[in-house]
DNA sequence: CGGGATCCAAGTGTGGATCCAC
DNA sequence: GTGGATCCACACTTGGATCCCG
């Protein structure tokens, strides 16, 4: 939001869909361009590139905390890279692992149950022969974890955290979690952050984040366009 | 330290002395343009600025956190205005005061002790007639708390942190303690910080410094140059 | 293929302190 | 005079994610 145009945020999930609507089927320059949003030369400088652009589009509130994107509506934004039978073609992050344990041990107080409550999901094109501001945006998905979908991730959630809270999460591996796994979430692999050891004591680990697999947002994307 | 000429840490309290030495006399700006620090035009730019010269000066290790300025030795660096008599022009920052309750209640293990442990005052010409570069460095001073000194700072601290604990901070007047006084310490009156609150639950409070009190520090210049 | 490693922007916090109205 | 308010630089952290080698 650093002179940018602004653009107001949405009062009701039926405006936050409508301007969805608006730029679904656009090309990501063209709408980074419309908000004066600069657009990066190589790909890999722009790993968030696409997340910021469609904040901007659809009036997020950038840069909170704690917060939704879409702050009085209580809605998370996710963009997404898909194929073109829509499957995603990453991860998707969600939230940081609490590693000071500092963090409840109960699912519902969870941050990643309070991000993934209500998510807007907007699919664009992931492929990478396509340069990243001729990509084109998808439609947009409304959603929200069904009672399935939900204890899926608690159980996940609860598997992991125990061992996190003991002080294990450095034996925690990306191949642990059927729909949620823990990852590194660092600049590079000696980033270090304080966190409860084996012991009980400090010590400095890798800092680490919640992932949604691919399969677990590919099933939420299918069922939708289905 | 982003580009500017390093200067080596000084390996021992002598060493660190004979620099201090060295630069006494000599006006600030010369200091600064000989190690390549920018000189900034207007001085209400400049408040940290005489503590970034003599840092270079000296060979501090900029920017750590809870470490000691010249870590190798255990020396803390205070750059401090003074009128032609010596006596300081203002108050001394110290360290922030900590809110969240994290801190241990024995004096012997609070971060104000342990910045003060071992300092190195370095006077400069605080008279705001003179332009801040022309403003001439002073004969530097190497201090421990006397014994005395320790109980008085003793004393103001745990009266201060008593009420600090108890989440009572935002009642603690400037005017409290003898040589110790807590100060807001924040960009704006508007910061907030995430703190105890007087019911034990998290509220949200101006962050605060301790500083001492310019007639403390007097005395310790008064006593090493009378 | 996907687990582990990494990249950028922007916001926040800390360390360096002094300013200035009452 | 001085208590309360404020200013700058820069390191660190977080939120946005994708990269890429075994």
């Amino acid at each position: 939001m650093t002179g940018f145009q602004r653009v107001a945020p949405p009062r009701s999930e039926d405006e936050l869909l409508a301007r969805a609507d608006a730029i679904a089927g656009r090309a990501m320059g063209d709408v980074a361009v419309e908000l004066g949003v600069p657009v990066p030369e190589n790909t890999r400088r722009g790993k968030g590139w696409t997340g910021t652009v469609i904040e901007h589009a659809l009036g997020a509130n950038a840069g909170s905390l704690p917060e939704p994107d879409f702050r009085l509506i209580a809605v998370e934004l996710k963009t997404i890279p898909v194929a073109p039978d829509l499957r995603p073609l990453e991860s998707t992050y969600v939230c940081t692992v609490p590693l000071a344990g500092d963090a409840s041990p109960d699912w519902r107080d969870s941050n990643v149950r309070r991000k993934l409550a209500r998510v807007l999901w907007v699919p664009f094109e992931g492929d990478r022969a396509i340069a990243l501001p001729e990509r084109r945006i998808g439609t947009a998905l409304l959603w929200s974890p069904s009672s399935e979908e939900d204890a899926a991730l608690a159980s996940d959630w609860e598997t992991l955290m125990e061992r996190v809270v003991l002080g294990r999460v450095d034996e925690i591996s990306a191949r642990e979690g059927e729909c949620l796994q823990i990852r590194p979430k660092a600049a590079n692999a000696a980033a270090r952050r304080r966190a409860i050891g084996s012991s009980g004591a400090w010590e400095a680990a890798l800092p680490r984040g919640f992932y949604l697999r691919a399969s677990f947002t590919a099933a939420i994307l299918a069922r939708h366009y289905a």
